[in-house]
DNA sequence: CGGCGCCTTGAGGTACGTCAACGAAAGTGG
DNA sequence: CCACTTTCGTTGACGTACCTCAAGGCGCCG
């Protein structure tokens, strides 16, 4: 590898730098960040970023592709807990207990930044601490989401929610909000909506012969997103 | 206020101090803690610790009592998002945006203490980094088993996961795992869960009526967990 | 004692889970 | 390139569990 395509990889040449921890760090601080954040290889659709029993003594920033996250149980039953698109932070899940209790793995091609516990101290000297709290921030935020979003009787809901939130994190990363790029299964989609298969199948294609959203593969359109947040919870702003 | 009343607000004699931001400190350094971490002023049952809207410049940890985080739709509905026992890290909704997207309001008489977002860096270098990011970690481990509890179909399953889990919460801060303290109102309790009021007393009375609990006023005793284990989603390990 | 929250219990409709079959798309081997 | 296999997604019929609406205890406080 050269110092070119090695260069590729800091946060200063990274896509996703604006909605990461680089966010508020400029000049040299950059440099002193590389030192701290280091990507990792490339990952390929069921490659896993970690497994639930590994040493927890880093955690991760998804920089592209997708990764779902997921607990099993003693009975093999899986659940899925989240997808994470680039810029969030992922792998706290076992600081408390040393080692994981849940696995990541990548829903297609993509990468993750490692970040090594004993390099915090140095990432709050850089000045990133503002940045490190907002995606924990926004990892509070998400799940308080998905609280509420469960908390939902109706499928309807539950499904129109999600997508919604989808959108507002397409919004986000500078994508275009009505087109989700949406690379997970049915099943786990279903398993993290929890409810079942067909029940999302069902909802799915409801929302589309009522023209509020079209389905290619692994890409959801929404159609008409303003009628679709009728049938979702509403909070008061652009949560 | 003399000194001795102060010192008594200090980590050093805050009898949650093994499950909190104290565990790893040791020394000359608890009192550079104090510093960053301080007590603030005795909440009684309805008093707010901060409303959404607030400035999000400083986080919180539960020191006592118990405390209920909420948000409200623009319709006026609201969803309970979280029960918070002391040792439990609150406030980092709302880091993203600049002001809390959630409000936190004591639902018995407790206390908790603020940590300022800009003595993070000293908390960092006094050696409670580890200890900040374990508490980050449960809040993340919590969240996590509250989406799989919630995406339970079953209203006993959502239930029972609920109890064992408080359990757990109750066995590591030292109490009687057996005998839950639950100063939270059937409504609020009934609307974290995801269902009506009347589905959570009609689970409750049933698991009254076949012995694997029994309710007092504010209060839940588990008479047979191992049976209500049997009922949840089981994870591999104490989670 | 009467008023008021809070919790409990009851009856009926609806939505989701379950079971099952079908259809569509991708990967495999000849 | 084409049948085969496998995986994934869709659609249908039925039973059950929860939501809705409604009435009835229980504790608290004036």
């Amino acid at each position: 590898m050269t110092l070119q395509t090695a260069r590729n990889n800091t946060c200063e040449a990274c896509p996703t730098r604006a909605v990461c921890l680089a966010s508020d760090v400029e000049g040299s601080a950059l440099e002193a960040l590389a030192d701290c954040v280091r990507p990792g290889g490339t990952l390929h659709k069921g490659d896993f970023l970690y497994r639930a029993g590994d040493d927890a003594d880093r955690c991760y920033v998804v920089r592209s592709g997708v990764f779902k996250t997921f607990t099993v149980t003693a009975a093999g039953d899986e659940y899925v807990v989240g997808f994470h698109y680039p810029g969030t932070l992922i792998g706290l899940t076992g600081q408390a207990s040393g080692c994981h209790t849940d696995s990541a793995v990548a829903l297609e091609t993509g990468t993750a930044c490692r970040i090594r516990l004993e390099d915090m101290p140095a990432l709050w000297e850089i000045g990133s601490g503002g940045s490190l709290m907002r995606l924990l921030g926004e990892s509070e935020e998400i799940a308080a989401n998905d609280h509420i979003n469960l908390g939902q009787a109706r499928a309807d809901a539950r499904v129109a929610g999600f997508l919604l939130q989808l959108s507002r994190r397409h919004g986000r990363l500078g994508r275009d909000r009505q087109v989700l790029h949406t690379p997970m299964s049915r099943t786990d989609l279903s398993n993290y909506l929890g409810m079942t298969l067909e029940c999302l199948s069902r909802v799915l294609s409801r929302f589309g012969k009522a023209g509020l959203i079209s389905t290619r593969r692994g890409e959801i359109v929404l159609e008409r997103p303003a009628e679709l947040a009728t049938l979702a919870f509403h909070l008061p702003d652009g949560h």
